[in-house]
DNA sequence: TTGTAAGCGTTATCAC
DNA sequence: GTGATAACGCTTACAA
């Protein structure tokens, strides 16, 4: 077995004090409320608990105390004795900024309340320190399971072995290197799909326009490929850029690219922001050119011209990446195989404001 | 002094338990650690303190079995004896999947990480109940303080002698019989000059589109109606509608108003769904009418034709009530007068992509 | 029907 | 320098 060297504390949430708070007036406890009552703490708890057994009257005495007083359980100390969890789930995303993860965050809340689960929700900016941060505190903090979108490429913080039998579900991005859950999009059939219904359209020159490094982007990237490959289409370079992060700069990227001498006949975008930059040089230069792309975003259906969109049900995707964490929590083994929900998307054909959509596979 | 009868319990967290968990493999405790170590769980418990008087031998040998055991600090039970909150904030929002609440969510998360303070985040739909519920569930869980966006106009709950000593700062709607501290933005302001814009640019039949029974849209109909008043301007009261929830709904609205026998050559649109909806209606009409509207919405600069827009910083709204609310965490005297802060908006004039924006008092 | 004692995991205090 | 003890607020087990 190798020696492993002294390594300063793992765990970072040691290193930082909680910042001192003015004392302020302390909530009531059960003690407070029994000698209100005349009775003891014990049976304030029972009480709360709708021990049958409590005589009418001393039921009665003990309400009135507890509504005079204001008394709320506090459930810190309630779990701490009870043991078994502390009824919340942490949520690690990237950018809260973006619809696509607020939405996520929305279908997670609500599948989290129909087991009176809590979130407790951080937001990392992409950030990996951030990130690691977050999920130690949230452990600290003794939540139930976690539910992480991941930010870079380094996830050893996120594994099993890391969080010791803390659940966890990877959302909208999968696992590198470790095996835990996750529940991702079809980023690629969908790519493949908008290419194609390009291609059907009589397309031969077929351009790429992306945001840069995520998993996602490479993702479609490859569909994209598949997509022109699948037709014996060839991809010229010079059409695939994958730089742009904003309206602004993939406004720039399509403009340089629908400029060239051979320019392509069509653009993949890879998320809205891209289609939107695209959609604005096409409008800007009166060019003749179809669009497909990833991510639904308002407005996708008044535009004029041809366009695809592969939409998604972003709340869906948090709402099954909370009910896999649930189910994983109650699980006594949670060394079993991990699992992989792969979402389907749909194409949705926006030409002319004569919409149809089509199911992916 | 008024016997009360005896009520039942005013605190609904006791009614439900809590879910059942099958039995996980229990983490690792300060004396796990020590016994792993040959110390005391004091001693762990110096270590990570950084306490200086332990010998540097012990604390290598209590950090290596910190890092053995994958060790973490059960923060519940650290905030238990210590005393002093648990180191989060409860929001309420009413609709995460709206860019607004998530954007101001966005911006409390922010302002909270600069304390290490952890945000809860509950979701209402709009409903009082359900607010309710959260308020309570998060005041047990013994949160430092309270975000809240208030559904209905019963805020009982939320008023300082139900909450005890718990801090609360209402967002974007404000206090109705009850004194607490609030953020709002200036609907008033923004309506009014919004309104002046269209005005000044020669119209004098102006229409009002706007969402139903929110305090905000009355507000924003209040403004409206007092630019109209200052230019000595009528109201036609078949110009103003305010049941559509959504785009669909502002389009039909949109169209019966637009098409009346004397109908109004300007709207003035309380949200962005309103404002969408009128623009796809004077498009598909190609009716000269002007537009102004609340709430900035992706592609308003793209949009074609008079077009004017109140902006405001969202996430700025989000940073001020998490600021205002740690203020008011860290004064020994929580009953100093309420405050309330109101937030200024910016009108963008998008008339045919050559923009300008100007500063509302 | 109600109360007492012990302990959940951590830390403040005092003793060694 | 380190350990024993008590206590935070609550609940399980047992005694009355």
């Amino acid at each position: 077995m190798g020696e492993m060297e002294a390594a300063g504390p793992t765990n970072e949430s040691f290193e930082r004090l909680t910042v001192e708070r003015k004392g302020r007036a302390k909530p009531a406890t059960m003690r407070d409320v029994g000698a209100r009552a005349g009775v003891s703490a014990m049976t304030v708890s029972r009480v709360l608990h709708k021990d049958p057994r409590v005589l009418p009257l001393t039921r009665d005495r003990v309400l009135e105390a507890v509504d005079k007083l204001g008394y709320r359980r506090n459930e810190l100390a309630r779990s701490l004795r009870v043991g078994g969890g502390s009824g919340m789930v942490g949520l690690v995303v990237t950018n809260l900024a973006n619809p696509f993860y607020s939405q996520l965050a929305l279908g997670v809340e609500s599948e989290l309340a129909k087991d009176n689960l809590k979130l407790v929700l951080g937001n990392t900016g992409e950030d990996v320190d951030r990130e690691r941060h977050l999920v130690s505190d949230f452990a600290s903090r003794r939540v139930d399971g976690l539910l992480v979108v991941p930010a870079g490429n380094r996830q050893t913080h996120l594994s099993a072995s890391t969080l010791k039998s803390l659940p966890v579900v990877l959302c909208a991005r999968p696992p590198i290197d470790i095996s835990v859950d996750c529940v991702v999009l079809d980023d690629v059939g969908g790519a493949r799909n908008a290419t194609r219904w390009l291609i059907d359209s009589g397309h031969r020159r077929i351009g790429f326009l992306g945001p840069p490094a995520q998993w996602t982007s490479a993702e479609r990237l490859r569909g994209f490929h598949e997509a022109m490959a699948d037709a014996d289409l060839y991809v010229n370079e010079k059409w695939v850029r994958c730089t742009q992060r904003d309206v602004a700069s993939a406004e720039a990227a399509a403009t340089e690219v629908l400029s060239m001498s051979e320019a392509p006949t069509a653009l993949f975008c890879a998320n809205s922001r891209n289609t939107i930059g695209a959609y604005r040089v096409r409008r800007k230069l009166s060019r003749d050119v179809s669009l497909a792309g990833f991510d639904d975003f308002e407005f996708a259906d008044t535009i004029e011209g041809p366009l695809a969109i592969v939409s998604y049900d972003t709340e869906e995707l948090g709402r099954r990446a909370a009910r896999m964490l649930i189910d994983r929590m109650g699980e006594a083994d949670k060394t079993t195989a991990p699992r992989r929900v792969v979402l389907p998307t749909t194409l949705c054909n926006f030409d002319h404001s004569k919409q149809s959509a089509a199911e992916v596979p």
